[in-house]
DNA sequence: ATGAAAGCGCTAACAA
DNA sequence: TTGTTAGCGCTTTCAT
């Protein structure tokens, strides 16, 4: 005997009402008569009813339910924006579908199909790259999309982010100031992702134009964002001479550092050191890590924050948010 | 002019079949003439028709989609487990819900509660403690569940564990076999988590009563899961004579380490310590962390498939699964 | 191999 | 303030 799952109408039947008002005292309208309404909640209570979301859902349209898509939830810096999203979404009374994507176009594709089947009334995306099919697949869905911290230079979606420049620029002018000539640049894919090759690396560039620094291309580096990478990229700035670096992610500047002390060379009196994130990481290696300061949980918090007031239709002055940032000038510099 | 979503009805119409013919070429039912099968393909390729998952799920009653509830997903612990039962979830083509429960027994009620609204297949529980609330909603809810990572002594539901006891006792018993008298044992709550509390406590005191050493509660602390939690805690240790320490998260483990590092003590030559986990973390700090190792990204894996074969509705011949462990002596230890 | 039709559990006009 | 009644878009018997 399979256990009958007690649906809007039993209640209906049982307090003597119709299924609309039911309806509307579950769904808190004041149009109802406070006799009813406790009647109607006296027998919910009583039947142990759990409205159907799934129901509910395909009635009105809406599931209360965002997708998000992340590369890994493993890494810190996106973990740390996944929380504040999460929380904000709750907040909300809205619920994630969280997908790791590993930054692979086509899961990215798979992963954004399946979640507009699933009926989400929102996206939050993070990742590096928003390829055209991506692009494509965003705007003929008519849900808002927003990017935490990420960018896309076609601002069409919302987005939430620091200005990746101004901070790059920042951090290397002040190692240029120490009296450093040769700066190292290590990040990720510098075709792919436009976080790199535009925003970051034009802040580079820049700091070392007003120093009067020539770019020289053997000094940037990319790879993959972990920090074994980062361990054999260490030998390569060696060679190359480089006396400092700006590294774009903290799991990878773990491993340059790593990198670094594993050769027994002292940090930073023979080479700094500044980061990207902020992530808690930054904070547990010795020495601390100097790094661009970020509010991590903010960006994902203000994009979903954003994303609620883009689902409720409401007007929003500004959908590019550029957060504030700062530098901590910790343990790997001097 | 809104865009009309495309249903199934519209595909009938164009390619002159009815919708249940339609609904089974789209579920890839054998039992369509092929030519109608191209036919209706190539009906649903024009018209970009999307099958709508929600209005599937209300009439199949299955939504392919799973709740996950983890306490923190900045916690790389519970993030590695996470990536195992995402990758594993995306294959057998479900999708997660995850939600941050903080190890807050009133937020874990209320997520459940919006997860069983939302007529998830099945539940992924991570966390420490499981309330009798918890349980009494579990047992009620007639989906399956599985913990991973996370031990419950009254085995109802299914589980994805290491043998914590086995293991703790090896490393234990290592360390005293090192000559220590005083180990410490940190870990988070031992009133709340059976992990730390059963499991764990009986591994250490066995290794203490097999080497004859007399337990000491002094030795004993509980702290919450973080870095600077450890760091403070450190003091503490050297206040009670610790020579060496277990350490039953890899964050805390960090704290520790970087205490004792901070207070110019040398690791290991004058204080030895090993973690719990083998997150990547353990590799990440200088010296690297001894500790236990355990397939992190495994135990989610296997957590997801047993889960599958639960929503399946398959025989399973064992559904309380131990996983092996191992012990990495490292940086951390002599 | 295909179609007709009854729901799945709820929301949202519209009436009353 | 409350009830009636169409759907929402699909799956799933049951016939044919």
């Amino acid at each position: 005997m399979e256990k009958q799952t007690i649906t809007i109408y039993d209640v209906a039947r049982e307090a003597n009402v119709s299924m609309a008002t039911v309806s509307r005292v579950v769904n808190g309208n004041p149009n109802v008569k406070p006799t009813t309404r406790k009647k109607v909640l006296e027998v919910i209570d009583r039947l142990d009813y759990r409205p159907n979301a799934i129901a509910r859902g395909l009635a009105s349209k809406k599931t209360t339910t965002v997708g998000v898509i992340i590369p890994d939830v493993t890494n810190l810096y996106f973990s740390s924006l996944a929380r504040g999203i999460d929380d904000i979404a709750t907040m909300y009374k809205y619920n994630i579908i969280l997908a790791n994507s590993d930054q692979n176009d086509q899961k990215e594709v798979n992963v954004l199909n399946t979640l507009l089947a699933k009926q989400v009334d929102g996206l939050i995306y993070m990742g590096h790259k928003i390829t055209d099919e991506l692009r494509a697949e965003f705007s003929r869905s008519k849900i808002p999309v927003v990017l935490a911290g990420t960018v896309d230079p076609d601002e069409q979606v919302g987005s939430v982010n620091i200005d990746y420049e101004a901070a790059t620029e920042q951090v290397v002018s002040e190692l240029v100031a120490k009296g450093h000539q040769r700066i190292a640049f290590v990040s990720g894919s510098q075709t792919e992702e436009p976080i790199n090759s535009i925003y970051r690396m034009k802040g580079y560039k820049k700091a070392l134009a007003d120093a009067g620094i020539t770019f020289d291309e053997s000094l940037i580096f990319e790879t993959e964002y972990t920090f074994s990478a980062g361990e054999e990229i260490y030998s390569k700035l060696a060679e190359a001479s480089a006396t400092a670096v700006f590294v774009g992610d903290d799991e990878l500047a773990v491993g340059v550092l790593n990198g670094a002390l594993d050769h027994d060379v002292r940090v930073p009196e023979e080479f700094e050191l500044v980061t990207a994130n902020n992530s808690k990481l930054t904070e547990m290696v010795r020495p601390k890590m100097s790094t661009i300061t970020q509010p991590l949980y903010d960006i994902g918090a203000v994009s979903m924050r954003l994303l609620t007031k883009l689902m409720n239709k409401e007007e929003v002055d500004e959908k590019t948010i550029i957060l504030p940032h700062n530098v901590a000038n910790r343990g790997t510099t001097k």
